[in-house]
Order: structure tokens, then sequence, then C-alpha cells
DNA sequence: AATATTAATCGTATTTTTACGATGAATTTA
DNA sequence: TAAATTCATCGTAAAAATACGATTAATATT
């Protein structure tokens, strides 16, 4: 893609995209409801549940913490990924919005 | 990337992420959006509202289309594009129930 | 101190996405 | 019928995403 071109859009429409974009993929969704599943954190068993490899599910993890949804702490060897309470509500906030914006016309 | 995985992961996880990532674009939220403000169906006028050439913009209502969240009719020599009000549902419970999983944990 | 464990990062290959101009197909207008 | 309009599709180039193995860094264990 030659060139993203994000002057052209509002900071709204980016951010719904960015947020969207990293919901679209299978490998992070699962990630998230596995998240839901435990009711917890994720404390270094993720690549068990996902048929990944380890480097792949690591690249999913950063790009989820990237866009803000989950935050990782470093516990001794392990790793623990929680869901950031704050971004989550963004997103449910921003996007339901965007959901809700149409109510049916034609 | 080297072979989509799809049997690895479940029909709801792909499903999400299908409908994820087709918003994963401000082009196609822009488009949405603009769909939305009009409040009916954008025949012909789109090319003039996003800054991107007649082909990409074609390009993006294609994604959409394909995922079903919009649909297309030929008008004479113009194209009139609507919201898909089932798939519009679809994905806002899909979603909306993704994202209702989570309530806080840690 | 040496070894083991865990996860991030690096390097790289492949696929997909994005973008554009050019062309084509269909319909409308002159 | 000829010209104009509108949009889809084709061909192509550049960028981003995805995946993996190998390596590195950090901590824990022996």
């Amino acid at each position: 893609m030659p060139a993203a071109k994000t002057e052209l859009f509002t900071d709204e429409q980016i951010r719904i995209a960015e947020l969207a974009k990293v919901l679209g993929h299978p490998a992070r969704i699962a990630i998230l409801m596995h998240l839901f599943k435990i009711n917890s954190c994720v404390c270094g068993d993720i690549v068990e549940e996902i048929p990944l490899a380890q480097s792949t599910i690591s690249q999913h993890l950063k790009a989820l913490k990237d866009v803000g949804i989950i935050q990782g702490e470093v516990e001794g060897t392990k790793t623990c990924y929680c869901i950031n309470p704050k971004v989550w509500q963004e997103m449910k906030g921003v996007l339901g919005q965007f959901f809700g914006t149409f109510n049916g016309c034609c």
C-alpha cells in the first residue's frame, strides 16, 4: 500500500479503524476469548491454547498491546497479560456508538 | 502470511474477525459514515466524498459488499449502495456480544 | 556458576492489502 | 449511432500482515 494517507481521514475514523483492525484476526479473538474465559490474566499458557508458534503469538500479543486493549506485566520469568479496562471501555463506546449510528433507512 | 490456518479457529472466531477486519480501514469507516449521514443509499457521489482514486474506492466497496454489510444495486449508469440491515444487525449482535463478554476482572 | 524456563525480538519468506492508472462494460444522452 | 457517464475489473507496484525458526535477554532453579 503506497503511503498511508492518514491525513485524509478524521481522528475518529482512524481510531475506529485501528481498534477494529486489531480485532480482525481469529488468533487475536481467540486470545481475548481465552482471557474472558479464565476471567483473569493469562500468565504464560497462551501458547498451549492456540496452535501457533510462540513467536507468532507474541506478535499478536504485541498488536493487542500496541493498540492498548491488553497490558503486560513481567512476573519473574513469565509475563501476565490482562485486559486494559479503560481501553476496553473506550472500544465498547467508540464501536458501540458507531454501530448505533445506523438505525435502518431503506 | 503463509497459508491461512482457518481450521484452527472456531466459526465464531472467524466471523468476528472477518466482520471486524472489514471495519479496519479508515476509508471504509468513512464510506459507512457517509451512508449514515445521508441516511439513505449512496448513488454515485462517494468518490467526491473520499479523497481516493475511483478504483480504490470501488475496491473498498467490494470489501464491504463481500462481507455483506452493504449491498449494491445498478440504477442506470449509477450504482446505489445501501447498508444491508440484516448483516448490520448481525454485526451489532456478534460484536456487541463479544464486547459484553468482558466485565472487568483484575 | 551453570542450566533451564519464558517470552521478546530478529531475520526472512509468503500472502494479503492497499493504491493507482488504464481499460472495459453498461447505460444514458446528444 | 456517437459521445459521455459511471462504475467494475485488470494489471501492477509498494507496503503491511502473518508465520516461522533462531536467537537473545531476563529470571529462576539447580
